[in-house]
DNA sequence: TTGCTTTAGATTGTGTACAATCTGTATTTT
DNA sequence: AAAATACAGATTGTACACAATCTAAAGCAA
């Protein structure tokens, strides 16, 4: 039987419904869980409430809780948020940027590059969560933290597929991103909250269009004989 | 001992907190909630859990739950955020408004002006909340919500003071308020997105004075013999 | 006195039994 | 046959007892 504490549980479930190991819209039974980690349900679902609470699930009273979904309406709301958000978070981090703070940024920064290197998507993406949730937390406004961490929980879950590069150009993509890191963390050391802004907005229309792309793909040829590229064209 | 439903013990204590009924920093103590409310612990730590996620309370593992306080550092990151949150949630609502909950807007501005006329602080700042609350919930973007609705929690409690208008001049501020209100409501319904920004930045202007007056009011006379616009024009 | 250790009391966390509610199926009624 | 109802099984919600942890006061050593 597994010993876990409460808040690795909590962060276990985080990580598990970040790398959709549980799907979006499903329910998290009480029973199974309690059986799989071996705690009671008492503070399982405490976990729960506190799930819901930051906004990885959803409960329905008497009908049990259910992880996020991602609807149509949901990929709308976080394409019209997301930059008004990492914009400002950016700036307020260059403006409250603090040694201590920016010292773990490099060491999470470290990590993420290792996990680029050595071509782990899982680790690419959990750095990258934490990267950005460490971020927020720098800029230490409490009224814009919950909006950032609900669009880094979904952000997380679309870039799944992200990292999981097939092609050279895609791995070329991931690369930039890793160097936007840095840039962006020495525009927050040096203190330069518009650089910060203009840096986070790069990396934020790197990652859409990476999303958009992979939402809305070229289309398969109409005709067997044409090249992607002239259907593309021809769009 | 009153029976008390699980949702409404957890209304209950939210508004407790927002009418500052239970103060910012203080423990919300499980015993003496349980013998207030007559439920059993189990239940009353699950809203706890619940107040915390939604910004409510704090919990410190092993040391119980508190009522978010507010600090001079809280206060700042208020007045840097309110605006840009207030007018983003008002332009969506205006994109996205429809008939059925622009007649909800206008059942709570109703209560709002109700309590205006009959000049009851209490139900003043409990409406007032609640009419901003579905403004949000009119713009429905998940992601900007628990921005707002942290941003809310503190606007209220600070505003208990504001309702409370002692002078002729507060009142007509209310007054004021209270056409806004009508005005932002009207706009959502005529789905003009610029000008609901507008309005809900004048909207937000009224109060931040309102605010920033109660925080640094007119300084005493030095001399008792001068009057107060004489101080505060040599300030 | 000052600082450390011990220990009793209070508070928080967990496990388990039981109650309430919901869901889906089978039966009854029209 | 269709609709309504009743029931059984499963799931969620609650109460309470007990375990773990923290707090603060008392005692002891320097």
């Amino acid at each position: 039987m597994p010993k876990i504490t409460k808040s690795d549980l909590l962060d276990t479930l985080r990580q598990r419904i970040l790398q959709l190991d549980i799907a979006p819209g499903s329910v998290l039974d009480e029973a199974t869980l309690c059986e799989a980690y071996g705690v009671s349900r008492t503070p399982l679902r405490e976990i729960l409430h506190r799930l819901a609470g930051e906004g990885y699930a959803r409960i329905q009273p008497n009908r049990g809780v259910s992880v996020s979904s991602m609807d149509i309406e949901t990929m709308r709301n976080f394409f019209q948020t997301a930059p008004m958000i990492y914009a400002s978070v950016a700036r307020l981090a260059a403006e409250n940027a603090v040694p201590e703070k920016i010292a773990a940024l490099r060491a999470v920064q470290k990590s993420f590059r290792a996990a680029v290197e050595t071509a782990k998507p899982r680790d690419m993406a959990i750095s990258n969560h934490k990267l950005h949730e460490m971020i927020g937390s720098m800029a230490g406004n409490p009224y814009l933290s919950p909006s950032l961490q609900r669009l880094l929980i979904d952000h997380t879950r679309m870039s799944q597929t992200f990292y999981a590069a097939r092609s050279k150009a895609e791995q070329a993509l991931i690369q930039t991103a890793c160097d936007q890191h840095d840039d962006m963390i020495d525009a927050f050391e040096a203190r330069l909250p518009s650089r910060a802004v203009e840096l986070a907005l790069d990396h934020w229309a790197l990652s859409r269009d990476r999303i958009e792309r992979y939402v809305r793909p070229d289309p398969l040829p109409v005709n067997p004989h044409d090249t992607a590229e002239e259907v593309r064209d021809a769009v």
